[in-house]
RNA sequence: GGCCCGAUGGCGGAGUGGUUACGUAGAGGACUGCAAAUCCUCGCACGCCGGUUCGAUUCCGGCUCGGGCCUCCA
């Protein structure tokens, strides 16, 4: 293990903390999944991203990593905290499929995605695997926690004592005057109450639904990473994550069930929130407002890919900025990242064509450079000074080749960037909207191989022309030959 | 109304009490028939006004502007 602690920043204190496992060697990481009603747009991916750069952190640091990623395959409404139609629902009838159909589809597509940006594989539990599970938690927790209506069993909020510690909310139990913007719902004691458990409306049927004490239903969403977090890490775990959004309501809402169910077990500490330390990555944002999945066309790492951009180029985005700050997207700056990303490769290429890695790191330059490497990565995570580091060792010419290529294998084990494996050719990702193909393009640089041969430049240039206006940029220096302007 | 962020070169984005990363774009050079690709070199910025300080982009206060959350959302 490295002599230099990690330090991560906490959303509970806001501070950043060292990093010290609850169980020595081991992370065990939570991540707050999809809702796979819908494909997943290139802002939710930044999260995923984030939190394998934080699990091969942990193990580049050389902990044992249990990280779990769950699917949210039941339980978001559409609408307001309480009331609404259930999103997979809506969803199954508007595509004319099944809400279990529906929930496989965009799992697959949602994994594929994960696959797409080297995301290390997790597991991914689903939530309707652990409905029982949370009614038994309900169970737990009902009598000194929650109360009943007609629509469900809700959590009271006012029996935790530090509710909304996380958000730094101002709770009505602190302030009646509180201007509440949340839907009331009849009964409910506090605003910020939410549901542990929806009943299905009488007379209604819907295609998920569970029997339970409180009636036929479905569980509230917030109940689910309590849960599965609980039932497959442990509580406490090391560490959850999340977008910067969770860190208002939906976290909140997870401790309190949390406290809520080690308080009644007399287990642990009611302060206990779970996990020790949680953590929440910002927004990636775009000029016209917010990424947003209702506003019909949204980005997704699919479109990036028939544009031509390779999606570890977006992964490549993700990680020129710190995962706290707001990150701005733009088809120019994902340009930026698969030019930087095209260049790394190159050199690693060439690295891996003179030399095989070396087994250890002795050369006082190299090491010096992965200790800084490590020293940023450390520093919560930064991963934009990082990347410079490694460029650098990719630059340093014709020396300590094995050790470059040992230290770019290390350093890509954290960045995930799969610098060993891409290759150049890899990088040049045929737009949807090309007209010509690629034998067409291997026939006309033949022909103008030939032109130029003759010295016909007229012809040869004429050709190159042609290739230009069809979306093709001719590199003759180039090992690649052409590839697609973007 | 409440809570909370941010403001760095054309764009993106680090970081720092004193010499201001880096990427990309741009400029020059090498290479090329010419280009492109590649490599090398170079310019270009720290919102405004005060304060603290020998010295502030960095700390403090105010202002302006922008953004987020409080409602499903990574």
């Amino acid at each position: 293990m490295s002599d230099n602690a990690l330090k991560l920043f906490n959303s509970l204190n806001r501070r950043l903390e060292t990093f010290v496992p609850v169980h020595p060697g081991e992370a065990r990481v939570y991540t707050c999944g999809p809702t796979v009603y819908n494909y997943q747009h290139i802002g939710n991916m930044r999260a995923y991203v984030f939190a394998d750069t934080l699990g091969r952190t942990l193990q580049w640091k050389g902990y044992k990593l249990t990280h779990v990623v769950n699917i949210t395959d039941v339980g978001h409404l559409t609408s307001d905290a309480d009331e609404g139609e259930d999103k997979m629902e809506r969803m199954a009838a508007r595509e004319g499929k099944s809400a279990w159909d529906i929930a496989k589809f965009y799992q697959e597509d949602f994994e594929r995605d994960l696959a797409r940006l080297n995301v290390q594989p997790k597991q991914h539990p689903r939530a309707t695997e652990y409905v029982e599970a949370m009614i038994e938690w309900g169970q737990r927790i009902a009598n000194k926690h929650c109360y009943e209506l007609e629509s469900g069993l809700y959590f009271d909020v006012s029996t935790i004592d530090d509710y909304g510690r996380l958000a730094r909310a101002v709770t009505e139990a602190q302030d009646d005057e509180r201007e509440g913007r949340i839907e009331t719902v009849d009964g409910k004691r506090n605003a910020a109450d939410f549901a542990i458990w929806r009943k299905t409306p009488a007379g209604e049927t819907r295609q998920m639904e569970w029997d339970s004490p409180w009636g036929r239903g479905a569980p509230g969403w917030h109940l689910e990473c309590s849960v599965m977090g609980e039932a497959l890490l442990g509580f406490p775990f090391d560490i959850h994550t999340g977008g910067i959004d969770h860190r208002e309501i939906h976290h909140p809402n997870e401790i309190a069930q949390n406290q809520a169910y080690c308080c009644t077990n007399g287990l642990d500490d009611p302060k206990n929130s779970g996990a020790n330390i949680w953590m929440h990555n910002n927004f990636l944002v775009e000029r016209s407002g917010k990424m947003s999945k209702s506003s019909g066309e949204f980005l997704r790492l699919q479109l990036l890919i028939d544009k031509g951009y390779h999606s570890l180029a977006y992964r490549l985005m993700c990680l020129q900025a710190q995962y706290r700050s707001e990150l701005e997207f733009s088809w120019e700056g994902l340009g930026a990242a698969l030019t930087r990303l095209k260049r790394m490769v190159m050199a690693v290429e060439t690295l891996k064509a003179t030399t095989k890695p070396s087994e250890t790191i002795s050369e006082p330059e190299v090491a010096r450079f992965v200790r800084t490497f490590q020293d940023w990565i450390s520093e919560d995570l930064n991963t934009a000074v990082p990347l410079t580091i490694l460029e650098q060792i990719l630059a340093m010419k014709k020396v300590y080749a094995g050790e470059r290529l040992q230290a770019v294998i290390r350093m890509d084990s954290v960045l995930g960037l799969d610098l060993l494996n891409l290759t150049r050719a890899d990088l040049r990702i045929r737009p949807k909207s090309a007209a010509i193909t690629e034998a067409e393009i291997e026939d006309a640089l033949a022909r103008r191989k030939e032109a130029r041969a003759a010295k016909d430049f007229a012809t040869s240039d004429a050709i190159r022309d042609e290739l230009i206006a069809a979306g093709v940029e001719v590199m003759d220096g180039d090992p690649l030959g052409w590839d697609w302007k973007l």
